[in-house]
DNA sequence: ACCTGAACACCGTTCAAGT
DNA sequence: ACCTGAACACCGTTCAAGT
């Protein structure tokens, strides 16, 4: 497939069709380009690293524009993440919101709405979570983006102590666990989709009913609007 | 750091200075080659995609006879694959014997052993577990490798229900939460250095208890060896 | 102010030789 | 039998312009 040169696909604008912004309307490229990576970056048909040249093709603007808003490729694939992060703590807050008042139910649904997540947007949730990237930036956990989503776990875990829905327990502990049980569910279903998984649902239940001490039974009302459950 | 011209470092042969292989010997190279890129692959310092370029340039020999042994470069990187599973199934094979008859120190011993790898080859274990490659070859996840390492995890999980080292229940599901855990064990450690992570073997010992039911009392004699446990 | 032309050192891959 | 020379279409990045 490689040496096939495909220089404008159809529906692409190419560099000579695209018109420059006006004066004060040069962060649209800015948004144009951050766009068109996080659709190239969201792709989970190959694995091939996100390439500037064809962000830059997509937006149809020659590759070096890139570098009057971006320092390098990592600085645009940064850009991508942290919207993408915002993306996650918004379907969280969504689930939440629905969920309604019981402690469970609501962990229930933020664990569920991070596993949807990242089985949505397997390419966007390996950028979050299986890149080294994301580690480095900051002088530690704090300054890297990922903790805000851990304290919320942590916070839904604590809950339920709280409300005595779990068996007493070190709420950092028992997120530390989940955090990795939910991680799996993601990372593996992506890289193993040969594996017979159980359904999401089912893999959750058991690491809430295991690492939380959550009891199996559902709990009433929720996910009513999911099928095949 | 780019456009720095490196051609032949230190140490390194470059193809004025190999002589070639004699006849029969033709396989050494390949060999040479998938040593290379295996080095290449396990660095973990960045997250550069492997150059079939700078393989050649470790051997000493000019990209294109690589392909004189492998049909491209995922070729390549396959042989790479195949290598280090075996080498992850050895690490198993050792910590079992060294774990003696004890189904739940047989089971703890695969656990750490699976991490254990993951944690000093974290470039390797993510060529194994976090690519899509590896689950695209063959029809299912029964052509698949890493089907063998679950297999294993499986037995042991087996092994502990039979002896009553733990409550009854099916393996299959059993295992399959495990493997997510040790699975985010390696991964997130190895994507978000910066969170202050507990040891491995707490991490280990929490899964095993709420996953698999075992006691959280250690098994007597169990990695005496280990320090800073 | 907004963007491109030309250039450089890379990269994977092919095809036709060299010894 | 074992390996290379020359070439092609890519890639990230820099620097000096164009409108």
């Amino acid at each position: 497939m490689r040496g096939v040169s495909i220089r404008a696909p159809a529906g692409n604008p190419s560099a000579s069709t695209r018109r420059p912004n006006r004066r004060g309307q040069g962060d649209r490229l800015r948004e144009q380009l951050i766009d068109a990576a996080s659709r190239l970056l969201a792709a989970p048909a190959v694995e091939e690293p996100l390439s500037l040249r064809a962000v830059a093709r997509q937006v149809g603007v020659v590759p070096q524009s890139v570098y009057l808003h971006f320092p390098d490729k990592t600085g645009l694939v940064w850009a991508v993440i942290e919207r993408r992060y915002a993306d996650l703590n918004r379907a969280i807050d969504a689930a939440e919101l629905e969920a309604g008042d019981d402690p469970s139910a609501r962990l229930r649904a933020l664990c569920l709405a991070y596993c949807g997540f990242g089985l949505e947007w397997p390419g966007h949730y390996a950028l979050l979570f299986e890149t080294r990237a994301t580690g480095q930036l900051g002088v530690g956990f704090e300054g890297s983006p990922g903790v805000a989503t851990f304290a919320r776990m942590r916070g839904a875990v604590q809950q339920c102590l709280d409300a005595a829905a779990a068996p007493a327990g070190d709420a950092f502990a028992i997120t530390t666990s989940l955090w990795l049980g939910l991680h799996g569910v993601v990372s593996l279903r992506r890289s193993k989709p040969g594996f017979p998984w159980p359904p999401v649902e089912v893999l959750v239940d058991r690491l809430l009913g295991g690492l939380v001490g959550l009891p199996p039974d559902r709990p009433m009302g929720l996910f009513r609007d999911i099928p095949g459950t």
